[in-house]
DNA sequence: GAAGAGTTTGCAAACGGTTGCAGCAAATGT
DNA sequence: ACATTTGCTGCAACCGTTTGCAAACTCTTC
């Protein structure tokens, strides 16, 4: 059916072999044969099978990815970022959604272990055990997500997590919140940690307002929480929490940025679009999955030892306005108040 | 390295073709020594090369899936139904992302040609001829389009367009504005094609208000062409435009729904969270990516002569809060007028 | 007890590539 | 003119499966 390295080999009269050599070897074979052979597998439209390709050299030219949810737009801009680059290096990418279930993931590695060159492991949940295993089966990178020993590429969480509270800090809120994300995620506690040491340094009181779902609609059920502890600020797991906040605040009759200033994190679209525009503490999404190609293709040709294995990405704080100073008892919020930028 | 069926049958005491036959085709080999294979397999782990069976049966147990943007909310939804049926059926998925460039789309399809049983594509761009050819490279099923002798798993856009204006209608309005997605599209040309027939029918006005970008932006751009144009409705060519529409009229000071009805499509997960809530006409998405996938295995295993071949979905329109009756000259609009439901 | 039928198994040839090795011709060295 | 290197090519084996065919064996059946 499809036409094979012996139908270009005979209509070029030479063997299968010359044909191979002349396509992946160029400098091997003889520049009038490489020619005549490229005319004639181009003429037929001939292209490699990679299967095959694959079974003979032990590399597939195929990359996985593992991702908890390909809903959350979180993920469609690294999905873009490391399918651009898989692309530009000739791979192809197997994504698989695990639907937020650690357990799935695993079982995603095991099916995918063999098809693939690597695999991008997205998975905030998984166990460290689990990922070790996981980093058996194939050569494996994480994602938003250090664990010793696999290569990873990360985010810098501490880093923000500072740039938002001397943010705040700067305006005056002297008590934060933060609603936090499931307990499970890796991120959530970095963000935690980062949070606590950068209060701690700014003379900021941080009140923990508990564990949420990392959704919409865990944000919304935050809000209650944040009125009653009585912060002037509230930092939130991400922004599609922070925008169930926003609403949930809304229908209490609490005025963003007037009464209460409000972060998010990751800077997906929405929080751009929405009204008043939330303040975010970008993540280089798109960047993060370029990299995580990058780290994953090097680790496979390169001689692997001396290639960087852990690669921290810097985030930057965007301050739109969802963030006002602190009101005072003595001045009354204006809600008006034109919002600083970093 | 890994473990191969031939280490499988040294273990058992069997030859290789016999674990192959034990492992796909059980009741061709004696019981007992089904049961001793098996055992060896799961107890040494072994789990066959995909692509070496995909060399000697033709099949690889892959699909393709070719979509426009991953970064458009519609998308992951059909992505997940998707990769959910695939996986049931033990199917793998690559997906790629053509970022909304119909000639990158056909070179997608050649590329993975080779390495798929099958290709989903969902390319509202590609001509016609450009479809056509894409059919002779692999099985394909078009998502959301519908292109004569080619199988496809679309959405009745026409009944969806008439829910739309008899909702309007209804409630009063009597010249209701469009705002049309790209050109090149063929979900627009449908959903023009529609509202035109519906418009006609309900003797309602459709005032068309040009192209603009399928995004947030483009509605945005498109706020001010409606307000001008004196609709009292207007109908967006999907929800991501119609937020940016929402956006706009606020920037206007239109209120929405007061003096103006909005109405988007797709449900997105989006426009159920902004406020107001947008009245949407929902398309199901997940289903769709399911059905889709169901149709394309059976092209491939049935004897494909006798499936039906073309799939229309059903829509439903949500009326939430962006639409209500519209304003009269002699009454003053009053913006908080409670939104029937459908 | 031999022939025929039915099971169960192994051999060997694919599938479509890659690659070590050997062969051959031309170029080079002396 | 001969030996040696160099450059190019083909042969054949291999990657890990599946599968047509035939061999071997076990039952029936007459």
């Amino acid at each position: 059916m499809a036409v094979t390295i012996r139908d270009v080999a005979k209509a070029a009269g030479v063997s299968a072999s010359t044909v191979s050599r002349a396509l992946s070897i160029p400098d091997m074979v003889d520049p009038e044969t490489r020619r005549r052979v490229t005319r004639v597998a181009e003429h037929l439209g001939y292209r490699p099978n990679r299967a095959a390709r694959g079974l003979s050299t032990g590399r597939t030219g195929n990359l996985g990815l593992i991702l908890p949810d390909l809903a959350n737009p979180f993920f469609p801009s690294v999905v873009k970022g490391i399918q651009l680059a898989a692309h530009q290096a000739d791979y192809q990418v197997f994504v698989a959604d695990s639907d937020e279930d650690a357990s799935t993931e695993l079982g995603l590695v095991r099916v995918l272990a063999k098809q693939v060159d690597g695999i991008i492991l997205c998975s905030p949940r998984m166990k460290p055990a689990e990922l070790r295993e996981a980093a058996t089966l194939a050569p494996v990178v994480l994602v938003n997500r250090k664990e010793r020993s696999i290569p990873s590429v990360s985010v810098d969480n501490v880093g923000g997590m500072r740039q938002i509270i001397e943010h705040l800090s700067a305006q005056g809120h002297r008590s934060v919140g933060y609603v936090g994300g499931p307990r499970s995620s890796w991120s959530n506690r970095e963000r935690v940690r980062g949070l606590r040491v950068a209060a701690n340094q700014n003379g900021v009181e941080l009140v923990e307002l508990g564990h949420f779902a990392p959704t919409f609609d865990g944000g919304t059920d935050a809000a209650e929480g944040a009125v009653i502890s009585g912060v002037s600020a509230v930092v939130a797991y991400n922004d599609l929490v922070a925008l169930g906040l926003l609403n949930g605040l809304r229908d209490r009759g609490v005025d963003v940025p007037g009464e209460m200033s409000v972060v998010g994190i990751d800077n997906i679209p929405m929080s751009a679009m929405v009204q008043p525009s939330l303040t975010t503490l970008d993540i280089p999404k798109d960047l993060a999955g370029r990299t995580s190609v990058d780290l994953l293709l090097r680790l496979l040709t390169e001689e692997s030892a001396h290639v960087a294995r852990a690669r921290e990405l810097a985030t930057e704080l965007l301050a739109r306005h969802t963030t006002a100073p602190a009101p005072t008892t003595s001045t009354r919020p204006t809600g008006r108040s034109r919002t600083p930028r970093l």
